[in-house]
DNA sequence: ATTTATGCAAATCGTTTGCAAACCT
DNA sequence: AGGTTTGCAAACGATTTGCATAAAT
């Protein structure tokens, strides 16, 4: 566990006066090692700790600007790390079949254009844009042939 | 209650042996009254019905295209007509402060791009591209405001 | 008449929280 | 020691569902 953002990570909860317990250094180690965003169900089953520490933990963490929380068609919250921590900026294909996320990017000009729409309104005043998110909803592979079947 | 698109509500709700009672009648009423997604308390508040109509009327409505269900950050489902029955295709300005989503539009020629990029990526056959959505994450007016004060 | 929708109240389930024991500094 | 985090089990709350009644065709 020497990913290059575990210091960053530290630091971050440093500033908030919050320590990077074991528990939270598994969160980390297991969203870190995973390509797309996690479900909780998945994070306690690999990361090994219980269900209320690791919905705390997430908390924790998102609060920092740790982690983020990612919405998908199905009911259940997923989390990836921070896209600032692991510098890859990314955008979501989420499954309209399983619910299933997986990261995508897009060509340069298209986050050029998206950029420069943020600017503008926020600029308007009306709105003070933080965050963007660009996501395709659809079926994956496996529902797709799903339904073909 | 005779907006223009009253009519493909009915064929729709018919398409898929349906019925357009009363209650759906309100619910469509609502939601095309409304120039933003809303929460299923604001919809039972103002549309007279039980909660338990609204949310199962949703789920048909939703079922047949006629109804879209738009998440935010906060733990409430939102509702909105489907953008193909309005014809006014948007995005939405989601406040992380209140939650509360606002409609917008983008410039055509990002429009375009973002179905571009649609289209290459279902074209791939890894993942069959049925919608998109380009939202932004920020502060409202009112939590700007808030957050200032 | 028969099928479908409604409202009420109870159940469901992802997520949150209270509390006592274990942990860190 | 003093404050924080942990795990368990119970609570929470948005949404869903069972069932008897009312409405629609």
């Amino acid at each position: 566990m020497s990913e290059p953002f575990e210091a960053l990570v530290r630091a971050r909860l440093q500033d908030a006066d919050q320590r990077y317990t074991t528990g939270r250094q598994a969160l980390v180690k297991v969203l870190g090692g995973a390509q797309r965003p996690l479900t909780a169900a998945e994070i306690v089953e690999v990361g090994d700790l219980a269900q209320s520490s690791a919905y705390r933990n997430l908390a924790v963490l998102e609060a920092c600007g740790v982690v983020h929380r990612v919405s998908s068609t199905d009911e259940f919250a997923r989390f990836e790390l921070a896209e600032d921590l692991t510098d890859h900026h990314h955008h979501h294909l989420i499954c309209a079949g399983c619910g299933d996320v997986a990261d995508f990017t897009v060509p340069d000009r298209l986050e050029s254009m998206l950029a420069e729409v943020a600017a503008e309104l926020t600029a308007s005043g009306d709105f003070a844009v933080e965050d963007h998110r660009f996501d395709l909803v659809g079926r994956c592979r496996d529902c797709q042939a799903r339904a073909s079947a």
